[in-house]
DNA sequence: TCATTATATAAGCATATACTTATATAAAAA
DNA sequence: TTTTTATATAAGTATATGCTTATATAATGA
């Protein structure tokens, strides 16, 4: 089990406040189980590559979560070492599972994997 | 122990934009154990009394608050039917206890009670 | 009834936010 | 070495947000 962290009102407000978009959370909720590249986020949201890329942006900036290059390809996965991640994993038990989404993306033969 | 409610992504995201501010989050920090009304935000958190009274309008419009009348003044308190109850508790659990700031109300005469 | 107290609401404004389009960069492939 | 692919960044813009000041409302008390 996690052991609770407990952030300034400060820290914890700019944490909610970027989980407090649907686009953020959603790729929050995808990278709950796995590590996703952007090309795989514009497909599963069907938005554009600058709105996607803007929002890791913002995440990566607070220390949400963590990239890595992997040949073409940028990989993020959620900053476990991050303060606030304890805050995030319990908020992230409280929206559904995402895992269905990037099933239908390997189906569709478009999920990026490096392994 | 509190049961866990998943919320749809449009909801949840609606719940964490509204903890994502500093002056809501304090205030839903103070209601987790107390009734308050708007004179005592003001003191406590010194905003304007219409500042605080948009943010609590927020926080009813979406179901997080509930508010009491009681003469003059108004009461709020979390509104624990709500279906984002269960995500709220445990995100007020990641920041620091606010009941300080209601005993230091006390202790210079401003706290407000009507029982 | 009129004044006072507590709160709500409305209008205005400066800043923040989340897109868009255009362009830059970085790795791999031809 | 040039092209292609994936991603990042910059600039511009429309809308959202959080305050301010001014005013309205609602309950109490003189």
């Amino acid at each position: 089990m996690l052991e609770k962290t407990v952030l300034s009102i400060k820290d914890a407000s700019q944490v909610l406040k970027l989980l407090g978009d649907q686009t953020r959370l959603t790729i929050m909720g995808l990278l709950k189980n796995n590590e996703c590249c952007v090309c795989e986020f514009v497909e599963i949201l069907d938005m554009s590559q600058p709105a996607i890329s803007q929002h890791l942006r913002k995440l990566r900036d607070a220390g949400l979560v963590k990239e890595q290059r992997k040949g073409h390809w940028m990989f993020y996965s959620l900053n476990q070492e991050d303060d606030s991640f304890s805050l995030i994993s319990e908020v992230l038990e409280h929206i559904p599972d995402q895992r269905e989404k990037l099933i239908q993306l390997e189906q569709s033969g478009k999920r990026i994997c490096c392994d």
